[in-house]
DNA sequence: AGGCTGAACTAACGTATGTTAGGGTGCTGT
DNA sequence: ACAGCACCCTAACATACGTTAGTTCAGCCT
């Protein structure tokens, strides 16, 4: 009843009206990561989201705050995912493990957003673009720091924390490209796998 | 002084004019890794050139040309490290580690036309696209290869060889992102960091 | 010597872009 | 009941884009 009140201000394809902002962010995530920022244009966005171009801006500044809304919930959500287990008194071994599974579940929950946090950074202006650098190394010191505790303990291999890490990211972030729901993996196999590969590698150990 | 005698024709700031055509891609591959394709505009490229814009088409006859270019020299070149050694009778374990040092070598050193290569696809036309995912696959069937024969002879992890090829070169792609010749890490200490890394996992086995 | 070619130039075209201005309309709190 | 607000619209602006047309000029081959 109250959803045919509204039906005039209302898109016809969706049931109900969400929150355009967050219908808005959803969408362009969507956009950014299958064709990029720049080839992503604010008509072709709005279209998408049943509005016109200029009606966007009632609810962003600009293209680039749209960017940076995205990008910055993502890396909330990391953020809160994982420094949990950081400061769990998990041991070091079953600590990274969860670290990468609770990485691929946000990723993979959160795909469109994650492959727009990995890849379009650079689209920012410098202000911005120096902020996420901030954001984005005080997350890699989180797996920094385990792998650096892993190799004081003898556990992990003697390497450089600092590309430990960066390859360990590499891959996750990576699976945002190729992962595709509804496929024969689900998404907590998928981290499983990931988990098992980066930690014990691809060869059989015994 | 041919040299001085074709000064006329030449950009200043050089001392050579070697091959325009690979000074372009050159330039474009620096560009587009750094700014990525859109936001690389045929001006810019010309200015970092030394050429105006237009003449770009005395090369070139599109943009897309300049990006199908230099992915596909990119692949030739991947394709012509990384097969021979599938053809080899090397032991599967020590196969799949010189694939990827030979991946990585390649990557690095080119690694701005490496980085275009990985990220820029999305970019192409429907017809190039198209082409592009054809020839992605068929080296990524390399892997996928090899890591089945590994699985077969109960040498690797039982997972779908597809997956753990995703992931394997998604962490070799990466390191594009992330790699900076000048480092404390040269380019062959990363090839064997990574192999290491990915064979035989971040821990210690003994 | 003289035409051909490759590579560069200037100028411009048509289109698409992000964004702004200004106006309308319906829900909501007082 | 009515002011205010949230949201959307149409129209337009200035700029930037990829590309084309037409021209110039130097070096090479015959």
């Amino acid at each position: 009843m109250i959803e045919r009140a509204i039906e005039g201000t209302m898109v016809t394809t969706e049931g109900r009206t969400p929150d355009r902002k967050v219908q808005i962010l959803a969408q362009a995530a969507r956009m950014f990561s299958e064709q990029g920022y720049q080839a992503t244009s604010m008509r072709t966005l709005a279209e998408a989201v049943g509005i016109e171009a200029a009606s966007l801006y009632s609810h962003f500044p600009s293209k680039e705050s749209i960017l940076r809304a995205i990008a910055w919930s993502c890396a909330d959500d990391f953020f809160h995912h994982v420094e949990p287990i950081v400061r769990s008194g998990l041991h070091t071994r079953a600590k990274l493990r969860a670290m990468i599974v609770a990485h691929v579940d946000v990723l993979l929950r959160n795909q469109a957003a994650s492959a727009v946090f990995a890849d379009e950074w650079r689209q920012l202006g410098p202000e911005l673009r120096a902020a996420y650098a901030h954001l984005r190394d005080r997350y890699e010191q989180l797996f920094r720091g385990v792998i650096y505790q892993g190799v004081v303990e003898n556990l992990f291999r003697n390497a450089e924390p600092k590309y430990s890490a960066l390859i360990l990211l590499s891959a996750l972030n990576g699976t945002a490209q190729w992962y595709r729901a509804g496929g024969p993996m689900s998404a907590t196999e998928t981290a499983e796998l990931l988990a098992d590969v980066l930690i014990d590698g691809l060869v059989r150990h015994v």
